[in-house]
DNA sequence: AAATGCTTTGACCATTTGGTCAGGTTAAGG
DNA sequence: CCTTAACCTGACCAAATGGTCAAAGCATTT
């Protein structure tokens, strides 16, 4: 049993381990820029072992796909609907911040897929993504006609809230290069998450 | 001398077709993901005219690169220093947005470029990005000492106009089928365009 | 109209790369 | 032990792709 058990981690340490890289190239090269031999190296695996564990390149990037959509199911959750416009979106706008800092190159990975058309994930945008932005909008939209928040766009909001956050992940280089090549440190990264939360609470009224 | 003009102007036509529709394909696909091929299709060439007009893919990437850099000094300029923060926060973002739309692929390159770590444009980062960063820091900072508006950070209010404005080009394909799949039309536009100044001009006690 | 030099292009080549496969290795069960 | 089945891998293949080149086309000058 305790063998058996062996065996089978020895697998889901496998698949972890490539699926881990596999994220870091995709992310780096893009999907066409990617290659096996480049994920297998940074696996440390021989590449026909790659082949064994997902049988093409694209279903390798499928499951890193999957990954990545199941952290954002995981902040999209954090949008407590019942909470204050405050409250709900300071939560979002952490949240938002904590997996750019955690998740870079998952971020990366799904920018790429957007910007090019969103080819392998056109699907969720229609259906989760849509369906969860039209409950929010919902939401907000109450707070409007409640008195809470200043008659915005939500859409807008969003969108805004979205490409600030997701920036700090996306466009890492950027930031890290005008920052003097220096990564954020705890302290920048809590600065950037305060200000952008109070930036965006104090422009809707919130 | 007209035929002169002729083959010179027939030269001009061919380069800024091929640059054009490079750009759609780097876009589309990123470095690795274009194929010289599909821009000669796009461009309606055979691959070797390419070849001739541009020795490599790297150098007619190269040129796609410095087209888009030079658009995106246009929108800097926009930033008045004199100005009045209303007067030059509104400006340029409304600048900013034009651009998005008016050149999405552009921005698309670029985004695609920083996502990959900027092996081409890091140069462009560390000197003339960072250089006008610094100087608009300044200007920011004289605002919030002459208490005109709010004391945030900067760079992280610059870092929210970059990457609200420029969702709408990068993330376009998300917009769209946010919006039903269909392109926003100029209300929208200008509806988007009000919605980011009046959050963020609001946002920051402007 | 002949010479000159820019432009065009089909055919071709070398390299890269996704994917295959046959044979070997290791672990689980009897 | 011995069988069986899962796992691993070096060697290999076919297709895609960046780039070359020689020969042809064409406009401009003399």
């Amino acid at each position: 049993m305790d063998t058996a058990r062996k065996r089978n981690s020895a697998r889901e340490e496998s698949l972890e381990v490539i699926l881990h890289h596999a994220e870091k190239i995709f992310a780096e090269f893009g999907f066409k820029g990617a290659t096996m031999q480049a994920i297998a190296d940074a696996s440390a695996l021989p590449k026909a072992n790659l082949h064994y564990y997902f049988p093409t390149k694209m279903a390798l990037y499928r499951e890193v796909i999957e990954r990545i959509f199941t952290i954002w199911l995981g902040a999209a959750d954090s949008f407590d609907t019942s909470a204050s416009p405050r409250e709900a979106l300071s939560r979002y706008i952490r949240k938002k911040m904590e997996i750019s800092r955690a998740h870079p190159c998952g971020s990366k990975v799904w920018a790429n897929e957007v910007i090019q058309g969103a080819p392998i994930i056109q699907d969720y945008l229609q259906t989760t993504l849509n369906e969860w932005t039209d409950t929010r909008i919902e939401v907000i939209n109450r707070w409007i006609s409640d008195g809470k928040i200043d008659p915005v766009d939500p859409r807008h909001l969003l969108y805004m809230i979205w490409a600030t956050t997701q920036h700090y992940a996306d466009f890492q280089h950027q930031v890290v290069t005008l920052n003097g090549g220096k990564r954020l440190d705890d302290a920048q990264w809590d600065a950037a998450t305060r200000n952008v939360t109070e930036i965006i609470l104090k422009g809707i009224g919130a």
